[in-house]
DNA sequence: TTTGGAATTTAACAGTGTTCAATTACTTTT
DNA sequence: AAAAGTAATTGAACACTGTTAAATTCCAAA
């Protein structure tokens, strides 16, 4: 059944395009002004070719999102060369921080645009694996900060949720334009001027 | 000039309206499904008229977000109550945390959403006064821990920022559907059982 | 060569924000 | 009271948006 093979494999490189297209013009217009028209032009189809294979929109973009998070775990590969837990962990908020300051489009779609999860909704099986892989394995690092002694008093689960939090929180007020009110010279700088305080605030924990 | 005094007035009014039907259609709907022709629907206007009144839809939804900061100012007052400066910082996170819960979409447009720091970057007068007048009594609040002895060793601003970055992280993961990755049977208590454990490393500073 | 089915397109629907010429309403002047 | 002038308001149009469904094209199988 060669012909067939072929067929899907075409089906499949066709999928891959619209999911390529829907990412340059993603990264280079952003969400809103990334059209199911624009998409379809870019790669010379019409627009109604796009709902043959993805349900709408958000699906598409749902899709993108885990491309953002295969490229995010990528970069925390590194973080196995780290023996010591608490080590781990600052180097698992640099790691965060770095890839949202330098892919900042991305990291909205994926921790703070509503078309990803609105669409997990949409669909049968609602869990967000994407997130919750990564949130896995913070936990994972935090707990084994708890095995060697640190954050004595502290509940795992709420202390991972309030760390992931605390570098959401600075990256996403970055991101979405609320850094205005920091006196400074270095604005930009104020994420990991930041994330400075927050290692000497670990440290004591 | 009686007249013209009226006919400021009657504009003044038109322009309320306008803004209380946006006000209504956005708790209701939200901010993309509230739309021009819904407002001017809603005061028996036409479309056209909100032009006159307001230059594009993110000046309506940034005079909104003005309405937000007011409601959250008034909220705090009874901050002035409590004078020592570690209680007033931590019945401030609660008063923050207490208001994001309990008006998501009020939150959202004031610290998550990009139309009314558009706006502002749009208009002349480029600075978010709404934001920064929160922000500034923030630091005050902890510049005054500092000079009873607490946060040593911590720089003013970017501990500031890192401690609203912890609050606004927490709500923000929680309203835009982030927090379904959190293991507990309290999945809509995360917030709180956060913010205890935030106020436990604060004791500890 | 005809048939069957999948892939793709075309056209339409119902909406969006925004602009601007035309019209209405109303105050001021004659 | 009638005419003029000005401000307020409308209506229509423009260029888009996501989405659906019927019509059409394409191509392998019979």
């Amino acid at each position: 059944m060669g012909i067939s093979d072929r067929k899907e494999r075409e089906k499949e490189e066709l999928r891959e395009k619209i999911l390529g297209a829907a990412k340059v013009l993603f990264l280079e217009k952003g969400f809103e002004k990334t059209s199911i028209r624009n998409i379809a032009d870019r790669i010379e189809y019409s627009p109604g070719i796009l709902y043959h294979y993805f349900r709408d929109k958000n699906e598409i973009f749902h899709a993108l999102h885990q491309d953002g998070f295969q490229q995010l775990l990528n970069m925390m590969q590194v973080l196995n060369a780290v023996r010591d837990p608490l080590e781990r962990l600052k180097a698992m908020g640099s790691i965060y921080i770095t890839f949202a300051i330098q892919n900042p489009d991305m990291y909205d779609l994926m921790f703070i645009k509503e078309a990803p999860i609105n669409h997990i909704h949409d669909s049968e099986h609602d869990d967000w694996k994407e997130g919750g892989g990564t949130f896995n394995y913070l936990r994972d690092t935090i707990q084994a900060c708890m095995n060697e002694g640190h954050f004595e008093g502290h509940q795992l689960e709420p202390l991972s949720f309030l760390i992931w939090s605390t570098v959401h929180g600075m990256v996403s007020l970055q991101i979405r334009g609320r850094c205005e009110v920091i006196k400074e010279e270095n604005k930009e700088g104020i994420v990991n001027s930041g994330l400075e305080e927050f290692y000497r605030i670990l440290d004591k924990l």
